[in-house]
DNA sequence: CATGAATGAGTGTTCATTCAT
DNA sequence: CATGAATGAACACTCATTCAT
């Protein structure tokens, strides 16, 4: 199981006329903006501020983005979208069974993006696609969408060899999904405003999770059948 | 029994330049403001639409609240009247099994939370608790820790009747609240921006997220013991 | 022939929500935007120092006109369409024959356009329109159509009482219209930066333009036949 | 014979560092820059843009011209060779009479001039000749003297010819001049953003033109006497 | 009390101009 | 000489907030 690193090469691309040597501009602006953005909201943050605190001017923001929302999908591109052909990799050759797979998923989502200023991302997605329908359309088309055909794969594969149940997947998805938005989306919102009693402790959250994912709430002798829902 | 839409005398307070007799007009205001604020989000709505939905002058809304944050705080603070009595009635006087109840408990939170407006409340919340940080410490004691202890005495009495093996309570109750969170969360989001293609149907959700805390995902043969986690 | 003043009611509309008494802003902000738009162009005006020179703010001018374009347009119907109901009548109701109907018609055009800062409208549309098709598309129709309608009218008696010879009249209309154009383009183009050189005697331009008009430059022992040109 | 197109040396002076050998790329610069302006007026036309139709940096082209506002002047000045000399050789011989030669004048503008990109010079400086005072004044003398000096010795030789009758020349020539610029200034401006109905069609406008320059409008019988208007 | 006219700081974006290499 | 990355002053337009009536 690769050791992810974080001195990957950085993953943005295209927004200098040739091939440079010089990224430091480029990715202190990304660094910057994703600061901001996970700080203060799209909205709220100012282009110029990016600019600022990347050591440059407005206007040099603006060489290398073309608008406000062009960086902000270059952020994404660089902090999310660009870990789902390692993911990809990983889940094609993964050697284990599906619930060592599912736990190594969880974990990996939580080591590079849930732990980092990354997390941050679905949190502002969620909290402002609908008010910037076009960031929620590339959100769903660049993010969601190949995130959870990662997830079906999983389950997919779980399935094929007898591990996983059969299930509806397209819902079956959202199992393992929804938890690591919804922490994501906790970490930012009630996790840094309030005391300690709103605090989630992430590992034993996942941990708790992936129990559920597992096994169920329920004892073995009070284990319904599947003909209850359906 | 207290609803969300009830004519409970408004909590506002401290905006008004003396104590006022008439709450006509800032009831109109707190409806409108919740419609609005729900709809766009705190930063894309705008005082004067509210004021106008409300059928009063921009200037009148300031005379009753002395910004655009107080109006907000009132508002949040209005819907903070319980439905907690009444599910705590039904918590203590259920007689079915857990597996019963907590399928009582997801579809009833649908019923009367999700699919209304006032499931706008806590994507609000999430979306702005840190932008606003003593109103999210506000609805964490007002509102998700009762709730969270509705939901814990639920899994205690599961546990008690041998019908939910034992875990740990604080992030078990996790494990019921996050999936209800983030359809709340999705609904306002993506639900609401992008295409079908984003569209979780509630019932659908549920009813999986329901076999996924009963049974978990593994098949029989392939269930693993409690031991891998913990 | 009625005479006509300069007091005439301002022909602004719409600006305010209900009838007003104090036509004073929007009547400032016209007149300084006038003043602006001839002197420096559409493009290099700027709708902050309009607001100024009409003594407001810049919100108050977006209170009165919802853009610039919109301002423009306001400027242009209170100095220009303005006029065509007024000539409209006095040519319905003239009873000279068409030389003085002609001659007429030059002087109204030279006393309440070509005179006044409102010569720089046209000026100003020939010159940006290619830049500003919106605003130019707006020119054509509401100010180029019916001035050659006007126009059109007048040639159009001319003919029926036997005064005027007969001839293309979309084009004959421009025997009349482009000479006032060109003066006024003249006016505000070389005739504000060069010396007495380029300087043009409106008066004496225009009674030439008349006798040419009426009588072209032949003499009568040299005027050729229509049959030369067609 | 010179011609706008030609390879004339440039009339540039004073932008360069020092006195330079190469004149190839302010050439092209020029080139470029005469098209721009033409096709979007001054201030819509990016430096930037220039100097990639030239196939150079914006920095060479500062290299060359020390602001935007010295590129224009030098474009137009470039473009003032005459076609004077020709044009002058063409009346000193001409062997009609003065219908025929107005008739040969109009259409040999149109030709040389008013149907090429050259039209857009005089269309660039009325636009802007409030803007560039020092330009129109050069403007005026170098080319609009001559130009009117021309069409001077037509008229008088017209005139000495008895087949045009006595007038203010001053006056007169502008009869000639006026529906000329106005040609170029409309196909230019409203020629080129409005629809169909804004079209001229310059052959059948020129004939109209000469049509009234020669007849008049009037029919022989309402005629007038040049007594009306002096 | 209620109004709505007035305000002006703030926003994303553009582009002529500079200058280190 | 030539480059093109960097600049920052503008600009049109927005909107929460104020206040005279």
């Amino acid at each position: 199981m690769s050791s992810l690193t974080s001195t990957d090469p950085p993953l943005f691309a295209g927004h200098t006329r040739r091939e440079r040597r010089k990224d430091a501009r480029p990715g202190e602006l990304l660094a910057a903006a994703l600061d901001l953005f996970v700080e203060k909201g799209y909205a709220a943050t100012r282009v110029e501020e990016v600019a600022k605190r990347a050591g440059v001017s407005k206007g040099t923001l603006f060489l290398y983005f073309s608008s406000k929302e062009e960086l902000f999908k270059a952020v994404v591109r660089e902090h999310i979208t660009g870990r789902f052909a390692q993911w990809s990799d990983e889940i094609e050759n993964f050697e284990g069974n599906s619930q060592e797979m599912l736990r190594y998923c969880l974990h990996s989502w939580w080591e590079h993006i849930g732990a980092t200023q990354a997390s941050g991302i679905p949190k502002l997605m969620m909290s402002e696609a609908s008010n910037f329908p076009e960031l929620g359309a590339f959100y769903q088309a660049e993010v969601m969408q190949p995130g959870k055909a990662l997830i079906e794969r999983i389950l997919q594969r779980g399935i094929e060899r007898g591990e996983i149940r059969a299930m509806d997947l397209k819902y079956g998805v959202y199992m393992v999904l929804a938890p690591l938005l919804f922490l994501a989306m906790w970490k930012h919102s009630f996790g840094t405003c309030c005391g300690t009693l709103a605090q989630i402790e992430p590992e034993r959250y996942l941990e708790t999770q992936l129990d559920m994912l597992l096994l169920g709430f329920s004892t073995d002798s009070a284990r319904p059948s599947l003909s209850l829902s359906t």
